[in-house]
DNA sequence: CGGTAAGCGAGACGGTACGTCATGTCTTAAC
DNA sequence: GTTAAGACATGACGTACCGTCTCGCTTACCG
């Protein structure tokens, strides 16, 4: 076994660090993703370009951490970690789902985002990390929102809370993904609406 | 203005043309998109690097033209180009997410469909390509079923077709994207019973 | 076997070609061997790195072509290939010696030339190269004025003039290569006073 | 003026400056002057880079110190510093340069030697030392022998003991740095009959 | 005899150059 | 006039060393 020896963590640099995602952040917004590259990045964070290669295995890496990192920071200022959870599930559901429109609207998150979603549609390995350090956390909200709602008869006994988040958020990053059709919080409504009543008419008979 | 003078498309070399196709698509399979190049395709297609540059401006719109090949010769084959209606919707759209469910777990679709949808997503001129050219149509089927479905009353009279077909179409692309959870044909059933039935309990009162 | 592919040299470009040697011996002459680096040349001759990549193997490769170059044109200008024979050894000797003294205190010369001997030292291969292509050339000259000599009676009937001729030329690279002491007229003289004449008494009898 | 404050050299490891010279011969013999690196030799010693830098400026500087170190731990063992004087010069210098040739031969040697040779042909600090250390006192060895054979009449009254020397040195020096032609025991000889007996037949008169 | 300041192994850092690869443009010869 | 072939200027890649720096640690000297 031929591992690369690891470097010593508690010898970092910490503004080196801090530079970096500042620099990625700003070029990948500035430039985009494609025309960002590791020497960019490097000169703009008046950094080695080894210092880069010591501690990431890719762009789209730091990019992930960079990001994380303004994500956390935002968190931290709003700490506001949950769905609401009024009694009433379809108007709990709307803010939140409105909160995320505009969050995916906003041009600071929509940058990075896109890039970090978009390598890890075509590399797993990425998309791995990005699921379970960014994704999953935020669904899990909805997994907990959904249970509870279950527990207090506001949806369905038998239902899955994994299908059921995925029948609002799907449609939503689908639409923010491939740009088809604007992301307004109309649409935010019409998803909650239509996810919660179904499609069927009110009277139909369970098939 | 200095267009660049457009080449006489009657003149082009079809040979050439199948032979490009045939080397993106076996590269992107192969050895993933990142990694293959034009000139990768060139020389694997036993052409110049210009006869490349002369008809496309960029390595996604090669592979873009390529899969489009693959999928309009596929359907030739097939040749079944609507979602049937037997009058019986739940069973209609059971078995078209059915299908879609095999066709983006079939490794010959999707290496490239991967490759596409993530350029896309960080090329918004790519996407529009894309989705008008690929995604559309196939959406387009959903809008006339769904339609048809409203007109006999299978689905709520003010529903939007639009968002009815994203409500199943949206879950299912984002499990395929960022491979979150497995794509089964109990997650194809699963999802158009939430869809059409709702969230929540069939007794609750419209809010 | 994996040969790498050989460029076509038809198609190589002359006027790269110059600007490389023209570069090569102002940056060595500029700054040194040592700082001198192929990015450097490649800047300087306005010129892709893989140009030079392409066409030599070593940095060292570039500059024995470009200091052959060079001496080839000053020698078209010169045009005097031979060392005179006007029947006096003696005479013909001092004047090219002293010749060569100039030719080595030049700093056109000497920067290029010093680099091309110091590599020559620690690299077997360039060194050949540079013996068969440069200095072989020279020495000739000398095997032939000398063998012409020694039918004329003007050296000693068994003398090997391959050995005379490093008794001469030998001294006189010494001094340049290692600077212990400087290379002038006087010196010339006199390494070939000694080595015409010898350094034992001329009445001693021969061992 | 800011002085680097020198370091204090009684505090100095004498372990560290002995595997230092050890690494540093190794490596130059093994992978040759050009390839040995100050992180090598460090790495090899068992020693930080910052105890190299410490004490010595430069890597030729190194492999100067460790190779007069080597020269003069070979001499202690010898311990005959000195040109033999039996009467015969002839007979004396055939026995000095042999052994010359000899030691240019030997592997152990001829690495290093070669590499601080070609070093200092293009760095003249490097050379000033490289030749007052180790050159100029093996030079003085042929001063005095022939010094001594000028005044017993061995050689002729008005020769410069610098020159003749030179006129047996340089030829050996020219043929191991360019690896003209083989250094062999007969060359020797040959050598030193020419420079004692002149190229000019015995009975020529003197111009 | 305990404090302190040096040398030390280690290795992270900002840099520079390496030699390779792919880009997109250009030129040439063959058809 | 398109084509296969491939040289070209450009520029990023990921690696290797440079020489400087900062960390704890040992180790001697000195107050």
């Amino acid at each position: 076994m031929t591992h690369r020896k690891a470097p010593d963590s508690s010898r970092r640099s910490e503004a080196s660090r801090r530079a970096i995602y500042a620099a990625a952040l700003a070029l990948v917004g500035e430039t985009g993703y494609a025309k960002t590259t590791i020497e960019g990045i490097a000169a703009r964070a008046g950094v080695g370009k080894q210092t880069i290669y010591r501690w990431w295995p890719s762009k789209a890496a730091v990019l992930l951490d960079a990001f994380l990192d303004l994500v956390e920071q935002a968190a931290d200022r709003a700490a506001e970690p949950a769905i609401p959870d009024t009694g009433d599930l379809e108007a709990d559901l709307k803010l939140v789902l409105r909160a995320t429109v505009d969050e995916l609207n906003d041009p600071a998150y929509d940058a990075p985002a896109r890039a970090l979603a978009a390598e890890s549609v075509v590399d797993a390995r990425l998309a791995a990390e990005f699921v379970s350090r960014l994704l999953e956390p935020q669904l899990q909200l909805y997994v907990k929102r959904l249970t509870a709602a279950r527990e207090t008869g506001q949806i369905r006994a038998g239902t899955d809370p994994r299908i059921a988040l995925e029948l609002l958020v799907g449609p939503l990053a689908h639409r923010w993904l491939l740009r088809t059709l604007p992301l307004t919080h109309d649409y935010a409504d019409a998803l909650v609406d239509c996810a919660l009543y179904g499609l069927a008419p009110r009277g139909a008979p369970r098939a």
